[in-house]
DNA sequence: ATCAAAATCCTTAGTTCTTGCCATGCCAGA
DNA sequence: TCTGGCATGGCAAGAACTAAGGATTTTGAT
């Protein structure tokens, strides 16, 4: 019995996640978001309590989607390395043709805010371990074809393929040269043969 | 004819370092600063300029610093492998036995401050380059001598080992698990037999 | 030796702008 | 009609930086 929101909440958000995104936590004041996403100041504390608030839910908005491409990833492809050359090509493309160079926002959020911010540690603790345990089934479904080389603990791969993600992921914020990450790509799947 | 400075310039730098280094740029105010430096407000600016001046000096004291620590190494190790081991070990147990989990200052900055801050991206360039060559004159030497195995571009196997290092700077971020960079550190070195 | 000048030191206060957040009041819709 | 979204203006604190004033230390000229 009361009237209905003008905009759409998701939408609205997601405009934020890319300001946050793209200039940081502390980058980023209140008036800028203002600005930028359509709706007024009253609005925008009536809906989402505060910046830090804000903050949260555009990072766990951001870890939702990019956990659900990659659980698609791995449910659809054919085979195990195939899925992981999809995730490498999903992440790498994402990164590489960003013009505003932003990254990752997870990593970003872990450079900036884990040590200090407990919050952001949890929901990040938890998207290490979903991504690990996604990569460690692909990996283990692969070493029992034969398709990858059983001579590793599929964790340790897990984490090894993440870990040059994260890499990648800091190196995109310097640079696009796509002849760069080719090369660490080509070197890291290698380890799978 | 006039009065010498009562600090240590470098000395005074150093903790300005571990404060950007611990808080981020825009996470750590001049009032922070006045209060750990031990030096007054008006030395502060007369010494450094403002707050900008003093964070690239900051970055330029680390970059020079864990550039010789390198350059020592590489200098010293008596086989490639060996140098490219204590490279990992250094960079490791720096990141590990911080209790702020302050990770590494360059990455920080890069996720910072690259895309907006043209002073520091040029600062983490000529840094991504040294650290590169670096590497890269260790594994020619390695596989001229058939430590290393030869299948690989010495300059591709460089990239990757960097990015590889760079992957963990940001994971230290959130975690000082030994197990978990262990399994990294493995099946990263596994690529160079 | 003495004194003036220059450069450093510190304290304190102030300026100006931005920050995050809130209170009031109006208005739309169930 | 009355709940809740929306717009406006404002507030207290914090941001970076500056200015004023006095004390101290070094140098060079007298």
């Amino acid at each position: 019995m009361a009237r209905t929101k003008d905009f759409d909440e998701a939408e609205v958000l997601n405009k934020a996640l890319c300001l946050f995104w793209h200039k940081g936590y502390n980058g980023t004041s209140m008036q800028e978001l203002v600005d930028h996403l359509g709706i007024s100041r009253s609005s925008l504390y009536d809906t989402y309590a505060d910046k830090h608030s804000l903050y949260i839910k555009s990072l766990e908005f951001y870890q939702n989607n990019s956990r659900h491409k990659m659980d698609d990833i791995a449910a659809n492809a054919t085979s195990a390395k195939e899925a992981i050359t999809q995730l490498f090509t999903l992440m790498t493309t994402e990164l590489l043709t960003d013009d505003q160079q932003k990254g990752c926002f997870i990593v970003n959020s872990e450079v900036e805010l884990a040590p200090h911010d407990p919050e952001v540690r949890l929901i990040i603790r938890r998207n290490e371990s979903q991504i690990e345990d996604i990569l460690v089934a692909v990996i283990q479904k692969g070493q029992e074809s034969g398709e990858i080389a059983n001579k590793q603990d599929a964790r340790a791969i897990a984490r090894f393929i993440f870990n040059a993600v994260k890499g990648m992921r800091v190196s995109a914020k310097l640079t696009t040269d796509k002849a760069f990450f080719n090369d660490i790509i080509k070197i890291t799947l290698s380890v799978l043969d």
